[in-house]
Formats: structure tokens, C-alpha cells, sequence
DNA sequence: TTAATTGCAAACGGTTTGCCACGTT
DNA sequence: AACGTGGCAAACCGTTTGCAATTAA
């Protein structure tokens, strides 16, 4: 027996916020911007609402390399790359290998749903500025 | 200037202890066997520890899903593939693609320094039993 | 000697949750 | 009316850290 869920202009705002930005952002970023529209709302309705819209299939959760989510309304299967400096997060324009899939199912034995590529590397702004020091891994 | 780290026998035995698994181990799991041979160990030895190997390159950190990190001795390039329902880890024994990497590098603008792949899907053990419900994730 | 390391326990911080009023259906 | 949702604040829990005592070099 599933959940009825109901339509909120929380949730609605929430993902509105979401896939206007390609920034993946965390949801402390969230939450200040919706902060803006709506000064009464909590963090715990953040996290809820994205909960069930991760839930619904309508973000992804990005538990990526540090130490919080980051979140991506864009549900289609593609690549990340993230800068181990500033902690910025892009998509990557590389078209995704679901055929990988089966490759790995077979050496596994799992039976296999899906997989996720990560890059890791420093962005083109923090190559210029030379500057070091992720937050969150002590590097 | 960087810490001359000294030989402790917790450091070696935590070591040893990642060294001896291929399960990708939790903080939570080392500190536990860890305490069979030092009852006194604390956790934040363990996470101390943690922290240093992994700056050594000794060992991974696989932030790779759940809430909590898991940590991999083996610090050769490969990839991963975790269960959705019970949460173990395994090792995937496909050939590093480090030629990826240029790739990456040449689409983002980045300077990419590596990449990870995780798989995810059912391990064998839960396709027989079928069980659900992966802790952690709400799915 | 000296500075890294430990055990202990408190603090930290992102996330979750209990409670009750409110809003959607 | 029924029940999902919101706001608020406390709880949760994996991880980090301050401190004084140990210990490796």
C-alpha cells in the first residue's frame, strides 16, 4: 500500500528550484533559496520533500564525495565530474554506455540496475587560481 | 610541511585488519574487531588512522552510497558493484579504462586526475531470497 | 627531548523524526 | 472526515576534535 502524496507548493517550489539550476546543489543551498519564497519553511520539509521526489523517480541523490548529498533533477542517465578543489559538481556530455551493464552483470553475478561514473579532477577555475583544499576530505 | 607520522601498532594492526578483507569494511566493522586485540582502542583512533592511510594512499575511501564511508585496501583502479538490497560491496573485476580519463578531461575542460564506476543491482545471495529494503537509503 | 599518537568524551553537522496544527483530497 | 504535509525543535548517528597522558623517534 503505497503513499498518496498530495501536491504541495513546497514539494512543487522545491522542484521547481531544482531543475531550473544545473549546479546540483546540496540541500542547505535549497533551502536558503526557498527560504526566500516561502520564509516559514523548515529543513526538515527540504528533506522530506526530497526524499519523496527521489522516491517518485524525479531527482536523483548524488552521495558523490563528500560529506552531503547533492541533488539533480535531471533523472537521465549521464556522468558526473567533480572538482576536488571548490567541490563543484558538472554533468559530463558524455553519452552513457548502459551496454556496460550487461558486462558487468555477467562478471558479477549480480543482477545489475544500473551504474554510476564519476570523475574526479580540478575545474578550469581552480586551475587558475591554483587554489587547494576540498572541504570535507582533508585534502 | 608535511607530519612525520610515527609506527603505531593500532595504525599497523588497522592495516592488516583492511589488508585481510575484501568486504570493504565500515569504520564501525574495524573498530569492533580492532577491539578484540585492543580493548582500549577508542573510535577516534580508528577514524584517526583512517584519515592518515588514506592521505598515504594506502588506503580508499568508497563515499559510495549509504550514509556511512567504507574503506578499501586494495588501492589498485577498479571498480565496485553494491548490492541495493543488503548493502555489501564487491569488487568488479573489469579492467581499468584509464584511457577514460583523456576523455573526460578533453569534454570538461577539467584536469582530470581519475574516475570511479560503481554498479549497483542485486547481489546473488538476495536474487535467492529475495529480500528488500536497502538500510539507509529508504528503498 | 619533542612531537606524533592515544583514549576518553564531548562536540559537530548533515539528516531524520516526533508532535501537533494545517491543508489537500 | 481522512490523512498526507508543514513547521518547529529535538534526536540521531557517523565522524571529528580538544585535552591530557603516552609513546615512538
Amino acid at each position: 500500500m503505497t503513499i498518496q502524496h498530495r501536491q504541495t507548493k513546497q514539494r512543487a517550489a522545491l522542484l521547481d528550484l531544482l531543475r531550473s539550476t544545473k549546479s546540483h546543489p546540496t540541500a542547505a543551498w535549497l533551502y536558503e533559496r526557498l527560504r526566500a519564497a516561502y520564509p516559514a519553511m523548515s529543513q526538515g520539509t527540504v528533506y522530506r520533500n526530497l526524499s519523496v521526489l527521489a522516491e517518485q523517480g524525479l531527482v536523483l541523490v548524488l552521495r558523490s564525495g563528500s560529506t552531503y548529498d547533492r541533488f539533480d533533477a535531471d533523472t537521465s542517465v549521464h556522468y558526473h565530474i567533480m572538482c576536488e578543489s571548490c567541490g563543484r559538481v558538472d554533468d559530463l556530455p558524455l553519452s552513457a554506455e548502459t551496454f556496460r551493464n550487461a558486462e558487468a552483470e555477467r562478471v558479477s553475478g549480480y543482477l545489475v540496475t544500473g551504474h554510476r561514473i564519476d570523475y574526479f579532477g580540478i575545474c578550469p577555475e581552480c586551475q587558475k587560481s591554483k587554489k587547494g583544499g576540498f572541504p570535507g576530505t582533508g585534502t
